[in-house]
DNA sequence: GCCAACGTTGGC
DNA sequence: GCCAACGTTGGC
């Protein structure tokens, strides 16, 4: 059992979307880079932990505890002339882009990326590092269980969490 | 909108 | 296979 962090923009599928969807379970559509490609392929299995991290917005964070509910299969959407996740060098024989199915099992309140830049023991964890961009990455089980424990603390109040963020740049 | 960081592309 | 140019991500 593996543990992941996967980024999602909400203008595109935000963890209400995904829990409104059937069996509150969606397609991972959309990956285009090979690394994240990767992970899903070779190190995800059905019923692997799964972060939702909400990216691109105004309030960018852990919003939702998700699981891994299928093995990794071709994105339809590769092959879809009017995605704008098309990519005319793959052939159906043989798909490049691959997605597996995410399960949201509950919302979450929003664990911010500035709250999360506060707690040391998270220092290691590779959104959190410089020039980060992957939208798939692997979680440490230590990471998952600090995280797991911050997510049903209360929410800090915000004037702290941006003091103790001025504090580390 | 800016821009740092990093991935991809393509000429050679 | 090198590497400069270009494109994308994503926080701010």
């Amino acid at each position: 059992m593996n543990y992941w962090l996967m980024k999602s923009e909400p203008e595109e599928c935000s963890v209400d979307d995904a829990l409104a969807a059937k069996n509150a379970t969606v397609p991972w559509v959309g990956v285009r880079n090979y690394q994240a490609r990767n992970f899903m392929r070779d190190g995800m299995g059905v019923g692997d932990g799964v972060l939702f991290y909400h990216s691109s917005c105004a309030e960018p964070g852990i919003v939702g505890l998700a699981q891994v509910d299928s093995t990794a299969y071709p994105d339809p959407t590769q092959f879809d002339t009017k995605s704008p996740y098309y990519d005319a060098k793959s052939k159906p024989a043989e798909p490049r882009w691959l997605l597996v199915d995410v399960k949201v099992l509950r919302k979450t309140r929003n664990l911010s990326l500035p709250e999360l830049r506060t707690h040391s023991a998270l220092a290691d964890l590779i959104i959190l590092r410089r020039g980060n961009r992957l939208s798939i990455t692997p979680v440490d089980p230590e990471h998952w269980r600090e995280i797991s424990r911050l997510l049903v603390r209360p929410e800090p109040a915000a004037a702290a969490t941006q003091q103790a963020a001025g504090r580390t740049k």
